[in-house]
DNA sequence: CTGCACCTTCCCATCATGGGAGGGTCAAGC
DNA sequence: GCTTGACCCTCCCATGATGGGAAGGTGCAG
């Protein structure tokens, strides 16, 4: 079948399909004469292997290792195990991370008026020099390696 | 005072500082004889701000809007409430996203031995022709207009 | 005068995805 | 046979926020 229906079979759009072979997550698929792509019933269990991975907030290299895992008729389920583990670990840090600034916000937000008057607790925080909560939790997120939120965006 | 110093004032790195300048989110900082940016103590509330508002996940755009508020006289603490609480549902709703992805990966992995053996229920839900969790929960991102996670990455 | 720490600009990379230009292929309908 | 429309192809650019690094200027201490 031709791309845009291995597109609709997987729920990888056509520009992804081509972007994740050309990234060489996928093997090339077939072409026919017209250079056209052709697609097995093979190739789109893959692309929607792919496509559930990244639903699932997987990054594209874990998806790498997962379709060798899926493909090796050898492999050990634990470490299959280990990369969904350590990928909810990653997501749950994240999570954390975004539940800190949402605390932080609603902190912030409850002392807001929310009126016609200019007095707000928010621009107050954000701009204070003095230790705000703003400030507080910030540090947190600081002191990370610099980096959050997830993939998939 | 120069860029190193604004920058570890602030928070925010001299690459990020240039950067904010170029993108016009702050204004062009003085210049010495030298050609180094010059900065002062104004200069740099505003860029411990900037960093402020991106420790709490807003968006450049976002933090444009807030430093308009911020210098604005007349503002009405609505407008940044607002802005705040749409910031937070936001957030919530990527948390939400992510969520369903932890739950979905600990119900595939609940399953998984995790030991020397090839069964993977992981493996098996990702590949799975019929609906599995990972394909039932998936949609609900699915739907979504293609995007999920944060910014700060 | 040398060395070192700092600054400058400019370009490239990340990560996954979309948009669009410019052009080829193919089947249906006239 | 020819047009039309729906596909497909490749190639380039953009996103958002950040870092890395090259090539070269500035300024101060020894």
């Amino acid at each position: 079948m031709q791309i845009g229906q291995a597109a609709k079979a997987s729920g990888a759009s056509a520009k992804m399909i081509r972007h994740y072979e050309a990234m060489g997550l996928v093997a090339p698929a077939g072409r026919r004469d017209s250079n056209y792509r052709d697609y097995t019933a093979e190739d789109v269990a893959r692309l929607r292997f792919v496509r559930r991975a990244r639903d699932l907030g997987f990054a594209i290299e874990r998806i790498r290792d997962l379709l060798a895992l899926w493909s090796d008729r050898g492999r050990s389920s634990a470490e299959v195990k280990r990369i969904a583990l350590d990928h909810i670990a990653d997501l749950e840090g994240r999570i954390a991370g975004m539940r800190e600034m949402v605390a932080t916000l609603h902190h912030l937000a409850d002392g807001c008026a929310g009126d016609g008057r200019p007095d707000c607790p928010i621009i107050e925080g954000l701009a204070g020099k003095n230790a705000t909560a703003a400030a507080r939790t910030a540090p947190t997120a600081r002191d990370n390696p610099r980096r959050a939120e997830p993939p998939r965006p």
